[in-house]
Parts: structure tokens; sequence; C-alpha cells
DNA sequence: AATATGTTTAAACACATGTTTAACACGCTT
DNA sequence: AAGCGTGTTAAACATGTGTTTAAACATATT
């Protein structure tokens, strides 16, 4: 976007941008060398290719939520304030890398054989110790006895889907800005709409 | 897949599969012709292009679910039961069409302009049916007062990721065969856990 | 000043892909 | 039997696209 100095930058901004709205195969290097002010060759002299920048992108993204995610569920206090600090750490980097968010859950919807390795193995660990923690807290009596597997998912689903469904949701009438306008109380209200169903009846 | 003797319907129900898995433009003609066992003129013959193929089938089952959704909300009984029925409904949907909400969501989260018209239109009727039905549970005091887009969003979200997020989720370890496995469970799991955190905490 | 190394450019290359064309086969009507 | 519309095919067409090439340029080192 702005007009960095590096050509080598400015290739992976709007290579992210890009992917991102239009997806991979929507995208063509010379989309991204217009854009991005450069000849088209800049792209493989620094990339190899187009599958490699792409893989890029997603990989670095992966690495740190995945980083996020696990740093706050491995710490060894109460599970349910473990849960709240992973929804809002969770939500803050996704607000912070929105697009990106986007571009990734986009790949993740297709059996691509380059990606799916390294997806499938971030999002595995992730799913893993979020079951984890889900059951700890079950043990403790925090939580009803659900199922984690299906709770892990819906409470993903929650959050994920507020940011990949942007494209649908901003075209709602009366939507078009809920990112900002949700951007303090989302996960607040994720958080009060998971927990509260995870309850027992006795705690209230 | 079953070998029809109609080749027009073989084309649709190729495609389908294709797009579904491998996206838009993951999938050429030539793929769909030899999986369908037609020529690849036949595709234009019967379809004129290949967007018109595309958009034909999104179209129809964003139709058909809608139908299903607005249907099932438009009934004048207790929110609470309307809502159970709708995710009961949306999700028996969801699962007999397992592989085509892969295909639409994922084409939802482009700005293609083919699309986003009707796309939008359809999903946003049901957002808005869905936010006056959790309004009106609210306003009958059977819910605590939330945020009802964010709510609708988060509930969509549990249920859509379930599906959309298949191409992961089926790679996890464990979790291979989940959607056989929670194919009678998932509607009621869902539910629960979003109506518990609905409910005011004086009827508990 | 000369050479080397890294960067950038315009053009070409190779090929995949959506679509069209022209010919052919078959069935139905007159 | 002739004509016509529908279905079907193989081949060609037109073009978009990822990548490579060879040369030019810049900058630093010796």
């Amino acid at each position: 976007m702005a007009n960095m100095t590096n050509p080598k930058l400015r290739i992976l901004e709007t290579a992210e941008e890009l992917f991102a709205t239009k997806g991979f195969d929507g995208v063509t290097v010379r989309d991204i060398a217009e854009q991005a002010q450069v000849n088209v060759a800049m792209i493989n002299y620094y990339f190899g290719n187009k599958d490699d920048l792409y893989l890029g992108i997603v990989e670095s993204y992966l690495e740190a939520i995945s980083t996020v995610a696990e740093g706050v569920l491995a710490q060894e206090n109460d599970p349910r304030l473990r849960l709240k600090l992973f929804i809002q750490s969770y939500v803050d980097f996704l607000f912070s890398k929105a697009k990106t968010a986007q571009l990734v859950l986009r790949s993740e919807f297709q059996d691509d054989a380059h990606i799916d390795r390294f997806v499938s193995e971030y999002f595995a660990k992730n799913q893993i110790t979020l079951e984890n923690t889900i059951n700890e807290g079950i043990q403790a009596g925090y939580f009803t006895p659900v199922d984690p597997k299906l709770t892990a998912v819906n409470l993903m689903g929650m959050m994920l889907w507020f940011f990949a469904g942007a494209p649908i949701l901003t075209r709602i009438p009366g939507m078009e800005d809920y990112m900002e306008r949700y951007k303090d109380q989302f996960a607040q209200h994720t958080w009060n709409l998971f927990i509260k169903g995870l309850s027992p009846r006795e705690r209230l």
C-alpha cells in the first residue's frame, strides 16, 4: 500500500492483500507486479514462483497465530481463565490480521496438496489443546460434561466465521461496518455466550 | 458419480463435486468433461459457459437452504422452539448437501462480482430473520439481553464451520470421520451450547 | 578505472484453458 | 425419401498466465 522503497516488501504486502480478497487463482503475478509497482520478473527473482510466495504468506500467519494460541493455553491456571484469555488473544490476533485470516481460511477449504500438510498440523495442535483445556474444565467441575471435540469446533466456528464471513456480512444492510463497531465487544460477547453454555446449573 | 444416462445431469453432478473440493478456478472444464465422460463442448452446449454453470449450482443451493430457514423461522410459536427447529433444519440440510455447502461458502469468501449480488441477498434475509427471532426471545424474557447481530453471527459460525472446516477437521488425528460420527448429535449439541448461553440466570 | 555482484527491465517462451467451429449421427416430421 | 432439429465429437482458436531469458543498470570493492 504505502510506497515503501523495498520492492521485496512491496511484493509481499501487495500479494497478501490481493490473495486475501481474490484468492490464489484470482490473482495473477502481473496483478501483483502492477500494484506493487515492480517488474513481473521480480516476483520470481525474490520468491522463486507464485506458489512459494503464497505458501510463505500462509505459513508465517499460521505459525504466528499458533504461537499465540499455544502460549496462552499452556498456562497452568484455571481452565476458565485460560479459555477466556485464549478467546481474547485469538480474536485480537484475527483483528490485526483480518485480511490474511480470510486468505488462510479460504486456502484451507481446498484440497490443495501444497497446503494441507502444515495447515492440518497447525490446526490439529490447536484443536487438541483446546479439547484438553475443555476436558480439564469438565474434570474440575467448572463445565458441564459436553463433548470436547464438538465444543472446540463450535468455539472456533464462532470466532472464525466473524472474520471469514466478512465479504458476506459487510454486504448485509446495517452491518457494513460491523468489524469496527464490534471490535471491542466481540471477544467478550463470544466468551459470554460460550462460557454460560458451559457453566453447570449449580453454579448459577 | 453414478453413470447416469443423462449427460446434462452428469455434468451438473460432477461440476458440483469438483467445484466443492477444488474451487471454481481449481477446476477446468476439461476436468469436468473427463470425469462426467462427456465432450468438452457439451458443457458450453448445455450451460453456455463455465460461469453460468457455477452460478446455477450456487444459486439453486442458496434458494433451497434459504427456503428451509425462512420457513422454519416464519412460524408463530415460542422463539426458543423456532430457533431449535431452525438449527435442526439448517444442520440437516447442511448434512445433506455438505459438499455444496463448502462450495458456496468458499465462493462467498471472494469479492466475486458475479456472486455477491444474490449471495448477500439470501444471507442478508437469513441474518435479519435470525436477529428478529433472537430479539423476540429477549423481549419475551426468554433470553438475556445480548446483541442480536453478534449472537446471530456466532450461531451461524458454529454451524457453518462444522461443514466448511471439513477439509481441515478431517485431517486432524481422531477426527477423520467426525461428520458421520456426530451426524446425530451435532444439532442437539449446538443447540444446548447456544441456548444455555442465552438463558437468563433466573430461569435455572 | 575495472570488475564483480546484486537488482531491474522488456521481451519472449511455453502452455493451459474457455470457447467456438464445422462436421457428423440420429430421430422425427412431412 | 428429404429435411430439420437435437445431441455429440474432434479439432482449432484466441488469449491469459507463470516463468525464463538476456541485456541493462546500479553500486560497491579492489
